[in-house]
DNA sequence: TTGTAAGCGTTATCAC
DNA sequence: GTGATAACGCTTACAA
């Protein structure tokens, strides 16, 4: 496995580089007999061709590079897994970065991913992103954009998502439909669709049982900073108890755990002092104390459909206007939320 | 922010492009005027360096080759977290690749990365990879590597894991401690370490309190095969609880958790039936039904300390021949082990 | 202090 | 069918 280069092979073999080159990447205008004698040269001496070199000439490095907030999240990791998945088959590899949630790291994120030459950018922004001038102006010139699970109206490019207000919609009317009238959301502090959407389904459903929507059962906290999620839970959450809910409600996997543990440290039943549902994808929700009903979403079709759409759109192809695509939720119910 | 290059500048400031890309690269031989002077107009136009280019010249691409087993895997997720964390911190990037438990994949990983003119790999080698003689070849070659988690005796490298025989001895111990004597054990079929260090940690806790060794409460399943795990699992399970034993350590995140949720589903009392240790790093541990006793692995500890190793070596530093970091792992007794 | 030119390993455009 | 040669954008001797 040493530096083998196609100079190397070309003069090891007394044939021009150019042939070399032709012969590996099985062009037609090279007799068959050259290029098993090269193919059988290289891969003898484990011939790996330089990326770097390749890139610089062709102005493409199959990379996609992938923006999320933080990878050690379930939902976002198995989003990762087929988008990484679906890359690595189209010969396509991905460049993960992080944002942590922080919009300056975010635009450096892209700035990185852009100085390494990534054909394309699949970016999930940050809770903080508020100004998507960073990624108005790659859209813009037509580099190849696609967002997924969080979006935003303001770039339009083609989008991956889900249908928050009807997974929020249905996680409360089951809500409801079980007897509850006093039901909280909790929430995280966004300006992402994503924290409106879902917040609006949870109220259209109180609307349409005639529940009345108050105020006080609603609260939305920073979740941003890691350090401070625990103390921010707890005061929304003592805030929240204060009102005497039947039920909550919490939009994002981060809230629905940290809400369980709360309420178990805090020696309340569920679901008979109260009721919980939450978003949340954890492969761990059955096993939970109590087990846990959920709003799961399509994590690996999410990726998957955005990482096609990506490739797609890094091979020129033409697969029409920006669009947005909706997939449904999955409602599961399991103790927390069943009497 | 458009593709301008050291060329462009250049030519717009009437100066040489060797000039131009000493100002950037703030050499000492260039004027403070002619500094500035470059360097406003550089940011003024968003000048990105193109990176490969850059790397083509220089022969390194501060970049990072990660090889694990898979990222949906919250143990995996934090330690790749920190290693980005290191990593960015340090001014290199990560370019994460999965091997899913399948050697003919992890070497393809290894190649890929190569081809990318990574300045070197940390990997964790798949339950599957028995010949290391992909990663022998690159050592031989001077090639930085580290090992991280998994380790193997094949390799001369630094390494960074846990002490496994200590860990698994004080949970068998602690299982011992609370009155059990039949105590089963289960773990992956692999012929790294990890395995056999575990399961001797178990047997030295049973020889150490005079417990007899019984084969029978010992099995090893294949876990490499996603699609088959639960089945391989409740056929181990079935055979396991044959011998009523009165409590099981499990040696792995996944088994721990896929026990439990056998357990649970076969109507098993935790702990009053059957009591349950094993590894795992999920943060949900404690709010499992019931909650579950652990062996923590210092997951970013881990992940710090290896991507600090690689950094080290491949920015050439002397850090000594190589050795083997051991960290010590954390038991953590919950519920699911008391009575 | 600044400029010139070669070269990293490929691919593409010419010729032959 | 095959071979020279230029070029991708950058760094770096070597000159000036």
């Amino acid at each position: 496995m040493s530096n083998i280069t196609l100079r190397d092979i070309a003069k090891a073999l007394n044939i021009s580089v150019s042939t070399v080159s032709r012969a590996l990447n099985d062009s037609h205008e090279i007799g068959e007999e050259t290029k098993k004698f090269v193919l059988a040269y290289a891969t003898k001496h484990n011939y790996i061709p330089n990326r770097m070199a390749r890139s610089l000439k062709v102005g493409k490095t199959r990379s996609i590079g992938v923006v999320i907030c933080a990878m050690d999240n379930s939902f976002v990791a198995q989003m990762l897994d087929s988008i990484d998945q679906i890359c690595t088959q189209s010969g396509y590899q991905i460049i993960i970065m992080q944002s942590k949630e922080s919009y300056e790291q975010e635009k450096a994120c892209i700035n990185l991913l852009y100085a390494n030459g990534v054909d394309g950018i699949m970016i999930s922004p940050s809770f903080q992103t508020t100004d998507f001038s960073h990624l108005k102006e790659l859209q813009l010139q037509g580099f190849p954009i696609v967002l997924f699970d969080r979006i935003t109206a303001e770039l339009d490019v083609h989008k991956v998502t889900v249908n928050n207000i009807k997974g929020a919609f249905e996680a409360t009317t089951h809500l409801i439909s079980s007897g509850h009238t006093r039901i909280a959301h909790l929430s995280s502090i966004s300006t992402l669709g994503m924290t409106h959407e879902r917040f609006e389904g949870y109220k259209q459903a109180l609307a349409k049982h005639q529940v009345p929507y108050e105020e006080e059962l609603v609260r939305f906290c920073n979740t941003a900073d890691p350090q401070k999620i625990d103390e921010n839970v707890a005061k929304a959450m003592k805030e929240l108890l204060e009102q005497k809910p039947q039920a909550i409600f919490t939009a994002t996997d981060l809230l629905s755990t940290k809400v369980l543990a709360y309420l178990n440290e805090h020696s309340y039943k569920i679901p008979e002092d109260i009721s919980l549902i939450g978003f949340s994808n954890s492969d761990l929700a059955p096993i939970l104390n109590p087990p846990l009903s959920t709003v799961r979403q399509p994590s690996r079709q999410i990726g998957e459909i955005a990482a096609t759409t990506i490739i797609n759109l890094v091979k020129g192809k033409d697969i029409g206007p920006a669009e947005t695509i909706f997939l449904d939720t999955e409602l599961q119910i399991r103790k927390s939320s069943s009497r």
